[in-house]
DNA sequence: TATGATATGTCTAGTTGTATAGAAACTTGC
DNA sequence: GCAAGTTTCTATACAACTAGACATATCATA
């Protein structure tokens, strides 16, 4: 231990040149940093005292890490505008990154009586709920559950098996267009499950988007909710 | 790194995933489940997370896995009760499984000395050997072997080719009804062959009954032996 | 029947995250 | 000036997750 310290504590020193490395593009986003080993070597200081640093940087939104993975320059949130028409693949093209989906589950059963109301259905009547990932550039970005009438779009989960493009399976059942009727955003914390999908922490702040997609008749055709990831996805609101 | 937050490890949220698909039905039991490759893709985690989560699903004996295979739900251990009566069929249908007879081997031959003792037959005296395998919905469950003496049934052989039920094929013979004289218990383990039938490691435990039963004077007209899978079958004593 | 592909099982090892604790320097209040 | 609290740095240990490679079993196909 030293006699006397300078004014800067060391984790702050190394806070600042690993921030300074990042955004002289020494490190892109996506890149991983030296490890924590190695930096500690290389700083000739204690592995928590790196660590202390590093933390700096990931409340910053400047990091991001991954246990057993590494630390790695984060992206930039994803910009995901919401307005009339709300289309994920273009969204996410728009924005740069490359989109992707991950279905989770497929069940045709009977409407919930929350469901029914948001579709404009009889009670229990039939309906098809599609559950899956959203992701951008490889990164979880969203969960989300939608919900389909069977009697607007018939054969809905044939369709969505052999298209990822939620636009083209509604299409193939007969709903040539749709747009958004309503959107509604809550921000909720995320469960276990969530968390485990999403590669957060429980508890860590999503954003839920509750929205309903109707045909050109102005029929609901979709119910769904969508739970972003809070620090990768900015909702932008088209007015 | 937030300090205060519990934090479920994503191995255990990864197992309360699946169990939950497994009690909500989306998996039934004897179903497979998806490959660790493919869960380690869905949850974006570590083939050895997979494991880990799918381990606790097999410790609990939800889930059995085979090398080479995959993992598959477990069923329940069906409840077999033995008493005096004791009716294949009826137990499983009473059990709610729908029951099912392979037949491995039907043969003539005269008597081994234990099979004559047991009989109350002459040494050599010809009998007819029945081999085969029970299962409940679908599942292996035991594999039999019972020999009757061809004295007592005749033709026995011809009444098991042409019905799969004992009790009918003795019917046939001439035994209008038949009775659990003798059952005794004890637990082996299964050898290379019962292991391949009953889907089970060479090893493993199973729970051989050898029992007699004998027509309305009493006279021994069947000789059984079954191993049953020890954890696939529960056997409850009627007294 | 042989072979290639697929899937589970095992081993070794690296990296991050958490827990606990000690010591010294610094800050604050009296 | 001193005591108490805080900050900084160090240390060890273990858990959780990742990574890679290879062995063995099963399945599908030619």
């Amino acid at each position: 231990m030293r006699n006397t310290r300078s004014s800067t504590p060391v984790w702050q020193a190394i806070s600042g040149a690993l921030r300074a490395d990042i955004s002289e593009g020494r490190y892109l986003p996506g890149d991983k940093l030296p490890t924590e080993a190695q930096l500690s070597a290389r700083f000739g200081v204690n592995r928590h005292t790196v660590r202390h640093a590093l933390s700096q940087l990931v409340d910053d939104g400047l990091v991001r890490t991954r246990r057993g993975a590494g630390a790695f320059v984060a992206s930039t949130p994803t910009d995901y505008p919401i307005g009339a028409r709300v289309r994920f693949h273009e969204n996410l093209l728009a924005a740069g990154r490359r989109p992707e989906k991950r279905v989770l589950d497929v069940e045709c059963r009977a409407a919930t009586a929350g469901e029914a109301r948001a579709l404009d259905v009889g009670d229990g009547a039939p309906v098809c709920a599609y559950r899956g990932l959203s992701l951008a550039d490889g990164a979880p970005i969203a969960v989300f559950e939608s919900v389909f009438p069977l009697e607007r779009t018939p054969d809905i989960d044939r369709h969505l098996a052999d298209t990822s493009s939620v636009t083209d399976a509604l299409n193939r059942a007969g709903v040539a267009d749709y747009t958004r009727a309503s959107t509604r955003l809550t921000a909720v914390l995320a469960d276990v499950t969530q968390a485990l999908h999403l590669h957060l922490r429980e508890g860590d702040p999503l954003l839920r988007s509750t929205s309903v997609n109707v045909d050109a008749a102005g029929n609901p055709v979709e119910y769904g909710r969508t739970w972003f990831a809070g620090d990768r996805v900015t909702l932008t609101l088209e007015t």
